[in-house]
DNA sequence: GACGTTCTGGACCGATTGGTCCAGAATTCA
DNA sequence: TGAATTCTGGACCAATCGGTCCAGAACGTC
């Protein structure tokens, strides 16, 4: 088995899954999807359906993979520095690019609320996963259950908001600044 | 002079703001707008020339209403209270549905990243402005220029999460908690 | 009532959308 | 080599998009 870290590897389906985390669902046509993904028309929808279903698959791929990024940082260093690890790295980008896509989960609930429903539900429900999975780090840390829930609500929306910054081409400084202020005040809160 | 309570009263124009805050840019269609402006398609462009214009013009109104419910909350109690309220009164809604539609801008930056770069880049800078008047009331507080402006950040960085909050359906509760849990951090920061 | 002006409904336009279809190229297996 | 199977390019489709156009309704003014 080789490298398989997530994001790394380029199928088909990953293809698609950068194109609808970029450009959200409804400016990604099928033209731009077959042409990124190398493949015919035809068999686009002979494997993957419809643009619906591939973009559905895309959001429950793309939640996973965050959610391994999450417990990896987590078996590398202590809860907290973990967390912080995981918001920071997702504005440096080790691939350059990325950083600058923000949270495909993000973007589909502000794109589609009020629009399609199910899209919203799906990817608004993936990211509950996620605040369950900061709660986690914090029970490791020296945090009481009421406490831990309380700051995870908190980290949620401070990822939320980090994802729309990190979509507004500010320097690396102004985006990094308010993470390490939010991370200072929290671990006072904590101590 | 009547009220002119902001966001209250209903020109053509503000039915067209509705439509473009809550479904976004792309999936607002012209029929969508001529009916609910309840003008027809001929004066539609006669008097807005195209769609994407009144766009734009409804991004600067929302911008601008916006920044007069910071100001008009900053005369009626301390400026932090006034801060705090304005993040709540966002959430609880006057007038009841509003408050799911998260805000204006920060929907235009998600939704036109790497799709439209001027619409994204013109709602990006209304949040500038946002961030400044928070700034400025946190000068107002006790609060250092260095602070104010480390703080004001942190801000709009969870002002952005609240609004992608909003969106997601969830409880009251839930959505007002970690504003709650916020405030308590940032007012012991300041302290 | 006749006038010029303003507004309006709806036909119309080319472009683009997501999706279908099929003849034929490519591949597989005997 | 030949038959069965899989894949592919591109023509094609109906629907919808944003935008244009104009004949005529509605209006205020003398």
């Amino acid at each position: 088995m080789g490298r398989t870290l997530a994001f790394s590897h380029s199928s088909a389906r990953d293809k698609a899954l950068v194109l609808f985390w970029r450009k959200g669902y409804q400016a990604t046509t099928l033209d731009d999807l077959i042409t990124a993904m190398e493949i015919s028309r035809s068999s686009f929808y002979a494997t993957f359906v419809d643009k619906r279903g591939l973009f559905l698959d895309c959001l429950d791929l793309f939640a996973q993979r965050t959610q391994d990024l999450v417990r990896r940082a987590r078996t590398e260093m202590p809860p907290v520095d973990a967390l912080q690890s995981f918001f920071e790295r997702n504005l440096i980008g080790t691939r350059g690019t990325r950083a600058s896509w923000g949270c495909m989960l993000v973007n589909t609930v502000l794109e589609m609320a009020d629009v399609d429903d199910e899209l919203s539900a799906r990817a608004s429900s993936h990211l509950a996963d996620m605040q369950a999975a900061f709660e986690d780090c914090l029970l490791d840390a020296n945090c009481g259950p009421a406490r831990a829930g309380e700051l995870a609500a908190l980290l949620m929306l401070v990822n939320e908001g980090v994802r729309v910054a990190s979509r507004r081409k500010l320097s690396s400084r102004q985006q990094l600044a308010p993470i390490e202020t939010a991370f200072r005040l929290l671990r006072s809160a904590i101590a």
